[in-house]
RNA sequence: GGUGCGUUAGUUCAGUUGGUUAGAAUACAUGCCUGUCACGCAUGGGGUCACGGGUUCGAGUCCCGUACGCACCGCCA
């Protein structure tokens, strides 16, 4: 037997007891003629003691231990001396009589601790390693503890969870896929799932009416820190829905997790805003509401006075930070260059402060009258000790977005984006279609197979850009956590879909005729929704990065530095998919 | 496809205006130490300054390119 018990488990009540346990050496501590050693596994560290002159060779034996060595002891539980309060079995350490080196280790490249003295990189390349470090370790124990409560929350709600391939064709439309080669099949190509929308939409058809899945979906795009190739959904559809029904079934999922896994009590109903709200009043479809800070538009108030800049723009608009007069003309002009980097792309930046008397101080004030300025203040409501910044420029949508990063970056300045602190949010009202300029067509903005709001669909014949969507993303924290939709279940209505967004109705049937067809065999009216899992996971565990809660992320180049993948496939392997690899350096 | 920052000891970093033998911390090794728990003290080993080219009497330092890493824009229905 390798162990009687864990190295997280004993406490003063087992003391006298004899024990085996088994672990890894997170330390050595000689003391001249004692030696102590903290012996870790998952559970936690128990301090093991050796005594020189109780058992010199024992003793011997365990000063030349080194880290990461994996050892079995036996021993005695004893009451400590000194006790440690920082960790749980610090009343208690082990008098070791039997000491077994199991497996020897090298020193490893970082120490395994909290703070770890090793940087991403290396973490990565060892990251078996890394995931013995407690922080890590920690966040594949939410995630667990996380798809355990969906599934009880779901099983309970009558969901059934059933599996879909991941070997599916490629479709147009959405991400590039990944492809993986068909030996069989000569010359052709799976693809990997970008998600398994349609396949659950057929099991709406097959009467499957409550479907879940903790599933795998790939995307071939560029990454980011929230942003895998691979990554993790919560893949939910049901029948006989309208949208109020699938988001009091989600919401209460939401509450759920955030109950059982944050300990957060959400009563109140998630807020919920039109899209058109959140781009006007925050410039973004995923605003974070920890902090109020909504956008004011300026248009009647400031142009038109001959500061060209202003007078020339389609959109002004600004937001009031409370209490950031004391900004410094410094830290003013950083914000300046924060909005003129090229991933933001502002000219520059107009700001005020509100004095103490009430006056407004400005950089335009030679533009604008104390009159004008009062008006400015009284549309942010603004009061002294407040400072206001202003954007503008000639694309209202882009001047938006720039003030959406600035309103931010003054919400992570003042503290505003506390990670212990949540705000739900529901963005609904979605656009149909957005028109893309590289593709010269519309697109559908969440997929195609989107329902339109029942109201809106006669637009679809005369103005189908601004034809509204029963579409819905929940956002936390300015992060969207997932996105649904009600489904098309009429194959007339998806046919034409298909029409608007470009396809021939013989390109619309070869590419999606499994679901046009199956439509017509008695589909009913459905629609789901999708979380993120490892997006949530991060949420929940205040991470900056969806990479520490996934156990073998890929790098920001979309490699595996571990396993170093991918890479070139030998000639035989080749040979048998029917494939030549021919590489285009442009 | 693009922008920014970075690459120096096992690791994390410092390295001034271009100038002697490239430093610190930590890790590692050895010794001392009987209550440590970030133990302490002493000693020691450890460097292709990412790679290639250029400027210069002289480059870790300046310039150009490449590779790699991170963040972001585009992209991600």
């Amino acid at each position: 037997m390798y162990r009687t018990n864990t190295c997280g488990e004993l406490r003063l009540s087992e003391a006298g007891k004899k024990v085996t346990l088994s672990g890894w050496i997170q330390r050595v501590r000689k003391m001249g003629g004692m030696t102590f050693i903290d012996l870790r596994d998952r559970y936690g560290i128990t301090q093991l003691v050796f005594n020189e002159k109780k058992n010199a060779e024992l003793c011997e034996k365990a000063n030349h231990l080194g880290r990461e060595f994996v050892i079995q002891i036996t021993g005695t539980v004893n009451e400590r001396s000194n006790k440690n309060k920082n960790i749980p079995t610090g009343d208690i350490e082990i008098i070791v009589s039997e000491l077994n080196i199991l497996n020897t280790a090298v020193t490893p490249p970082f120490t395994i601790e909290d703070n770890t003295d090793g940087g991403d990189d290396i973490r990565m390349k060892y990251r078996y390693l890394d995931l013995r470090r407690t922080c890590i370790r920690k966040n594949l124990e939410l995630r667990h503890r996380m798809t355990m409560e969906v599934r009880r929350y779901l099983d309970n709600k009558g969901f059934l969870e059933i599996e879909t391939p991941m070997l599916v064709g490629s479709t147009p439309e959405g991400a590039r896929d990944f492809v993986v080669p068909s030996r069989i099949n000569r010359g052709q190509f799976y693809a990997l799932p970008q998600s398994p929308q349609t396949l659950k939409q057929l099991l709406m058809v097959s009467g499957f009416d409550r479907y879940f899945q903790i599933v795998k979906c790939f995307r071939d795009e560029d990454l980011r820190a929230d942003r895998q190739p691979e990554f993790t959904q919560i893949d939910c559809e049901m029948s006989f829905v309208e949208q109020e029904d699938i988001i009091a079934t989600f919401e209460g999922m939401a509450k759920h997790l955030f109950k059982k896994l944050r300990g957060v009590e959400l009563t109140e109903p998630f807020l919920r805003m039109s899209w058109a709200d959140a781009m006007k009043y925050y410039g973004s479809d995923k605003p974070d509401l920890r902090f109020e800070m909504k956008f004011v538009e300026l248009m009647d108030v400031m142009k038109g006075y001959g500061f060209s800049v202003f007078d020339n723009a389609t959109y002004i608009g600004g937001i009031c930070a409370k209490g950031a007069a004391i900004y410094t003309r410094k830290q003013i002009d950083q914000l300046a260059e924060f909005v003129k980097k090229p991933q933001i792309g502002a000219k520059g930046m107009v700001y005020a402060r509100v004095e103490a008397d009430g006056n407004v101080k400005s950089s335009v004030d030679k533009f604008y009258s104390q009159e004008i300025l009062q008006d400015m203040k009284k549309a942010f409501n603004a009061q002294p000790g407040d400072l206001i910044l202003i954007l503008s420029g000639e694309d209202a949508m882009k001047t938006r977005k720039q003030l959406c990063e600035l309103r931010l970056e003054m919400g992570r300045q003042l503290g505003l984006r506390d990670k212990n602190k949540f705000a739900c949010l529901w963005v609904i009202d979605f656009p149909m279609f957005e028109w893309s300029e590289e593709e010269g067509r519309l697109m559908a903005m969440h997929h195609p197979f989107t329902h339109p709001k029942e109201e809106d669909i006669p637009l679809l014949d005369t103005n189908p850009a601004i034809v509204r969507a029963d579409a819905y993303d929940m956002v936390v924290n300015g992060v969207e956590v997932g996105g649904g939709s009600i489904r098309i279940h009429d194959s007339q209505l998806q046919a034409k879909m298909f029409e608007i967004l470009g396809f021939t109705p013989e390109r619309a049937q070869e590419q999606f005729g499994f679901l046009m067809n199956a439509f017509k065999y008695g589909a009913p009216p459905h629609g789901g929704l999708a979380y993120g899992l490892d997006r949530w996971v991060s949420l929940f565990a205040g991470l900056d990065s969806i990479r520490d809660c996934i156990a073998f992320p890929k790098n920001n180049s979309g490699r595996d530095v571990m396993l170093d993948a991918p890479a070139p496939l030998e000639q035989n392997q080749l040979d048998e998919l029917n494939l030549v690899i021919r590489i285009d350096n442009k």
